[in-house]
DNA sequence: TGACATTGTGTGCGTCACGCATATATTCCA
DNA sequence: TGGAATATATGCGTGACGCACACAATGTCA
């Protein structure tokens, strides 16, 4: 309850936030590997500019929409440069509660006839 | 096509935008109306700030999302300070492309378990 | 009639999120 | 060995936003 009302205090999250949240539900990533997933989800529909990306994981540490793991892979398959994120429950709940907002938001256009067919 | 490459061009919409000309996809309103329907199609739950909306239609005039119009109704039903804006068909393929791409936002977001289900 | 809320449009101001450019360092590979 | 890709980060300008405020006409009610 709690935990839904302070997702709901975050809406509406900003457009790279919903992407990098979408991007870790299945697992950390470091902040590059959420570029190129994003953009391989999307069929390079949705590039993220890096300094927005970078910013964007700074402001959702801040709000304890993810946070730093300190899990790193095997020696052989990592990079010290980087920094890995993992969501948080409010992030998954923040993220829930956005899609549902934007799902909202097609409803009143498909009310118009303005939206595409329930795919 | 031409008009599809056009409204493309203009995304994402800013989200009063894509608001107002929800509110207009059905007929021809008045700002101070179009506050009042955006309202009372989302229960209250999407309020408009003034500010925001004069300076969105002001925007989307010179974007050619719609045109005022001056068509107005029985005297005895009008008020000269109101100012009647209409879609255009430039506006109605923007509003087409911008619910087209908040829905495959959800469907991002449902591949991962994250958004509701199917309405 | 006088007071006050509502209707109606508009500007001032500060902030946030954005893209693009740039900085810097490392790693990969031909 | 040199250039592309990887990786993170800051500088800067802009656009859209909310909130506050301005100002006028209209409606309501004591």
């Amino acid at each position: 309850m709690t935990i839904e009302r302070d997702a709901a205090a975050l809406l509406p999250l900003p457009e790279v936030t919903f992407h990098v949240l979408v991007a870790l539900a299945d697992g950390e990533r470091h902040g590059y590997a959420i570029l190129q997933d994003v953009e391989a989800r999307t069929d390079g529909a949705v590039r993220l500019s890096a300094g927005t990306l970078y910013r964007a994981i700074h402001r959702m540490l801040e709000q304890g929409l993810v946070v730093e793991s300190d899990d790193r892979p095997a020696r052989s398959e990592d990079d010290e440069r980087r920094r890995y994120y993992r969501i948080t429950v409010l992030g998954a709940a923040a993220v829930r509660a956005e899609s549902a907002r934007l799902s909202r938001l097609v409803e009143l256009a498909r009310a118009k006839g303005l939206a595409p067919r329930r795919s």
